[in-house]
DNA sequence: TCCTTTATACTCGTGTTGAGTATATCTGGC
DNA sequence: GCCAGATATACTCAACACGAGTATAAAGGA
């Protein structure tokens, strides 16, 4: 029985919005997630990112959240039977957050998944995407019937419809038919722009993680400037889910969450009559907003 | 600079539901969870804990889902220098699966955690623990009214209603203000059973963790034998959200969801009249039921 | 037979949510 | 100066989900 010595290494997404586009920091010109090893001298995982981000690019980093570990066999190290522990955060950083020195490189999420915005309707690569599904479906038929439920489900064919908390579904979906490069599919036939070994499945991680958390949890706050307009958060918003929103029913639903305020200022940059403008509520609701249960409770 | 070389250990919380009481596999007659070394030898993460679990206990593991993974400094290892990277798992098991050759040893989620048993009313001991909270609030006049607002929220004091999600929160809260001997207090103050090192913060993850999944994923099932009542569900749900639900309202919302198909038969085990036998419908199922977004949506 | 116990079915009021419409206030062109 | 276009903000209405309570059905046991 072999103790389990391994290598740990932490890799982060970094995510922001800037002109109405998530974006994420890469390094080598977009080819990779920012990683590190685990040094012994770092209190904690996450201090040690902290640390580590703050030193590498000068964005402080406002949220943090894990978001999962894998193991893999060692693929580029010398000592081959040891093996490489891959620890995952989300960080979400400030629009205004002044460049730093290592001269950090944001590339557009969909870059790499063009089928996941939807904000100028439904991207018309996924009638391919799907189309080859099916083909890989049909292959198969033991698990046909399956797998086109699976398939209708994800990407919201027939009567389901498009959930766009299921990037991460859809990118594995995706992974398993062989129509993304990083399973050994040809460069031309690949969907979205790869990166290096499974820094795009992290990102699908990141992506599926953050559009499910903005519904319950505060967290786009994390990545508006001080100040903004209610359209302007509701185009990161819109940025961030990939989808178009209903203008009056997202500022109602702003508004009864209380979790903004005016601050008596107006801004006449945004084009017509001139928009107010908000802040955010930190002090009173750090706590909170983690909404009601949907279980059918009984008092007594 | 240091390469991160790191101990890799993965540890399990198996959770099953038998005799309307959550209970949890522990080893050490309830002084820890089980866990182990990654080994080489294994394929994956998950696929490592699997086979582990299996072998320890007999118990074949249905649903598993990572939780979190942390790093301490070593605490029981020779070599000071090294870290030890914790890979936490939640695994659901079955009511009736066998027990296995390791004997092992199921002990109730409320034992370490009696205040978070709310079936039948507000516990007694939740007066005292949120008394010696407004005390730890008191003794920081800096902090005095942050805090009051963590523990009005996270215990449902004041305005504020009981949020069964909160129990990892509820846990930090009362490490933090000394109330567990993890945190160095002394046995006789002492709330709820403690655990080895960090085992009972990790199970307070699991028990938060599983409370919020299933109000939006099906994985009570996991939990349930093949052929059930509506009541027996019930009862496994409360047992788990440590909460009573209303009836009628708990089957509308059963039965809309369209997860379980009656069977045909019926059991006359349950005192009054007859009650149906469900089944879970696993076939048509395996996706799905991640209910709707709470974004508004508009349409185009 | 009646009483207790559990199962199952229905009602009703309220609040949230999807969808659409109306009014206010700016800029820029004529 | 006035109108068109653009954006901001406010209001309405129907459908539905949800909390809460009530009524009926079918067993076992005194």
């Amino acid at each position: 029985m072999t103790i389990g010595l391994a290598h740990a290494e932490l890799i982060a997404v970094l995510s922001a919005v800037t002109r109405e586009e998530p974006r994420v920091m890469t390094i080598r010109s977009g080819d990779a997630l920012p990683s590190g090893p685990f040094e012994l001298g770092h209190r904690s995982l996450q201090a040690g990112l902290r640390e580590w981000v703050r030193d590498q690019t000068g964005h402080p980093v406002g949220y943090l959240e894990q978001l999962y570990t894998f193991a893999d066999r060692d693929r580029t190290r010398e000592n081959a039977g040891s093996r490489t522990i891959s620890i995952s955060y989300l960080g979400l950083v400030r629009e205004q957050a002044a460049p730093g020195a290592g001269r950090p490189e944001w590339h557009g999420w969909y870059e790499y998944f063009p089928w996941e915005d939807h904000r100028k309707g439904r991207p018309d690569i996924l009638s391919g995407i799907t189309g080859r599904l099916q083909d890989w479906a049909d292959a198969a038929p033991a698990h046909r019937e399956h797998r086109r439920r699976r398939i209708d489900f994800t990407f919201g064919l027939h009567d389901a419809t498009w959930n766009e908390d299921l990037a991460l579904q859809r990118y594995e979906l995706m992974y398993e038919a062989g129509l993304v490069t990083e399973a050994g599919c040809s460069r031309e036939q690949s969907l979205g722009r790869q990166m290096f070994a499974d820094h795009r499945r992290i990102l699908a991680t990141a992506i599926a993680r953050l559009r499910a958390k903005i519904k319950y949890r505060p967290v786009v706050f994390e990545l508006m400037p001080e100040k903004f307009t209610l359209l302007q958060l509701q185009r990161t918003v819109e940025a961030l889910a990939g989808l178009t929103l209903h203008k009056p029913n997202f500022r109602r639903l702003i508004d009864q969450q209380e979790l903004i305020e005016e601050t008596g200022e107006v801004t006449t940059e945004t084009g017509g009559r001139p928009a107010k403008l908000f802040r955010y509520r930190h002090a009173v609701l750090e706590e909170r907003a983690l909404s009601g249960s949907k279980l059918p409770l009984s008092r007594n």
